[in-house]
DNA sequence: ATTTAGCACTCGATCGCAACGAGTGCTAAA
DNA sequence: TTTAGCACTCGTTGCGATCGAGTGCTAAAT
């Protein structure tokens, strides 16, 4: 492993090139190509100089003895953070994409799904956030809704705005008027309540109440336990035609893990204990975290308000991504929905 | 084009086994394979004979002079034809299928996500569904929760059981109880009306609830327009493994489509009109659909109660995809939910 | 002490070519 | 009508030659 700072200007110039040509060909670069492609004072020979003191120090690598230099993670690791430091989206890209925002219905499911389009195209790679999640799910209001015979809807909205329904089938079938002030007086008694609380508060008497009652604690018991919010993505088929992916069986695995969705919920929400709300996360080669995703990179990022109700979004691609694309998409996104967010959920 | 009852019993027969050779290997079969693989009592040079009758008919095609056979479109067709008749889901497969939904939660999101999910195990290829859509939007209930300053969550309820949110952004502040008066008043006056009975209704003078008002028929006109129900799919990643995909770019883009959820939900709603509930059709190399999908297959089938709640649910795979197994789980599914839509939302 | 021109060397990619073999269609005998 | 026999087709495989992008090293130049 390298120290940081131990590279010259110009090593730090050639470097800096060779992973950004590398992002963009997916080929092996060398030094006449690099000559070729940006401007040097220096002749090719002491390109290669150079290029084999990175070599040595780890930051790139060599396919084999007679192709050009490929970075290795700890080259990634040093250009995602050299562009973290600047690198703001463009002006007019920002505009756009804050109208977009704005536009659209004042859903949450809405942002979301704007959130992924945005970010998979941006990124060109398969970007996936996860909805608002509430700290602690506290309850706002109920609703029961008697639909046919014995069935009945049951409605059940957290203070989060989340949103839970279920069908109950009952014992025997119960009025319209019964169910609303059942549901009325759930509404009063449990009002801003956690679920402990509710669990805690003993049954009552009525029958149909204790019943719901139960549900209802149910229901939060499994929106608490959630890791976070719902997981949408986007840009999946996008991906596949990146040479990463249509080679290899081996990254091909790694888009399978789209489809355990709760397993990559538990990868969002793990990191979400290590950043908090604003900074951009970047894993490079699935440093600490799943088998799967020794090809892949994360950039991640958290929004929200810090501590009530967040949610995580990111973009996973091939190691070789557009970093410089995506991570100011990623961190104006988050910024953007924190601020969405703050404004319909602060302060409860 | 051929007509569709010219073929001997014994071309059929080893039409039939090309067919079925071919969807298992891969690979385009000759006469030595088939006498190894299946039983005959005649010899390679009629089986030869018999294929190159089949080949002039058009039910076989040669990928290039000395390569074994391949079924065409109409060779497929012939093969599903007869598949139709038949093909049942094994029993025991059956009853664990039926045993996950009765186990699953009451819950039309918990239906759909473990239908697509025994679908695309069952059929190795992608499969998708829409949920249960109503013929007609009907208003059954409204609610409106302040959750901070000017900001308002309305959940508005169908009565297909379809919820709706959305948040507002009123003009200044109003109580909690001035919303929950306007909530009753206005679902008072809407119950199980239909979206133009709504907007057809004079805006009564209390400028909130005419707001609102605007707000639900605009709500409901969204849920009335869209041509299906919420999309769900599974299975992506799986079918990568088929060569058809890994192999030509061709056949990836047509993967593409999943990402266009409106343009897939249209494809399936159009079929609706074809298609009565419990019928299962089979689409072959994309005929009278979608030029991307050429090379692709569809099986589908349309659940619910006809003309009033209904939904459509389908396996989309390569042309060569296991239809002995896809067929028969689509039929068995599409019947399950056929009987848990009805068990709820049966007689509105 | 750097930088650079020159050069031998490496090694994957590409090309041409021969051999292989699965599969066919045809003919003539059973 | 079936089938054994056979010539023929043509994609696949294997192999050696060649190519060329790129390297590292050495020795001269700055």
């Amino acid at each position: 492993m390298a120290a940081m700072n131990d590279l010259t200007e110009r090593q730090r110039k050639i470097l800096l090139l060779v992973v950004r040509d590398y992002i963009e060909s997916a080929q092996p670069v060398g030094s006449l190509r690099l000559l070729e492609h940006y401007q040097f004072e220096t002749s090719s020979a002491t390109v290669r100089n150079e290029m084999a003191a990175l070599t040595e120090l780890g930051y790139l690598r060599q396919p084999h003895t007679s192709a050009g230099r490929v970075p290795t993670e700890e080259g990634y690791r040093y250009f995602v953070s050299a562009m973290l430091r600047q690198a703001e989206l463009p002006e007019p890209v920002q505009h756009t994409i804050s109208h977009q925002f704005h536009q659209a219905r004042p859903e949450v499911e809405e942002w979301m799904t704007l959130a992924v389009s945005v970010l998979a195209r941006q990124s060109q790679a398969v970007s996936l956030i996860t909805a608002p999640h509430a700290a602690q799910a506290r309850f706002k209001h109920l609703e029961l809704i008697s639909t046919q015979g014995r069935q009945v809807l049951m409605v059940l909205v957290l203070m989060s705005g989340e949103v839970n329904q279920q069908i109950l089938s009952l014992a025997e079938p119960v009025p319209q008027e019964r169910l609303s002030l059942a549901a009325i007086h759930l509404t009063q008694v449990y009002a801003g309540r956690s679920v402990e609380e509710i669990a805690a508060l003993s049954p009552r008497a009525d029958a149909l109440e204790a019943d719901i009652s139960l549900l209802v604690a149910q229901a939060m018991r499994r929106a608490a336990e959630q890791t976070g919010g719902q997981l949408y993505f986007d840009g999946l088929t996008r991906v596949l035609s990146e040479p990463e992916f249509s080679d290899s069986e081996e990254a091909r695995r790694a888009l399978r893990l789209l489809e355990e969705r709760n397993l990559l919920q538990e990868l969002l929400a793990r990191s979400a204990a290590e950043g908090g709300v604003g900074g951009v996360q970047v894993l490079i080669g699935g440093e600490s975290a799943w088998e799967e995703l020794r090809q892949c990179s994360i950039v991640l990022a958290h929004y929200g308000i810090p501590g009530q109700m967040t949610g995580t979004l990111g973009v996973l691609g091939p190691m070789r991504m557009s970093y410089n694309r995506t991570i100011p998409a990623v961190r104006f996104v988050a910024g953007l929905l924190s601020e969405l967010v703050g404004d319909v959920f602060a302060g409860q």
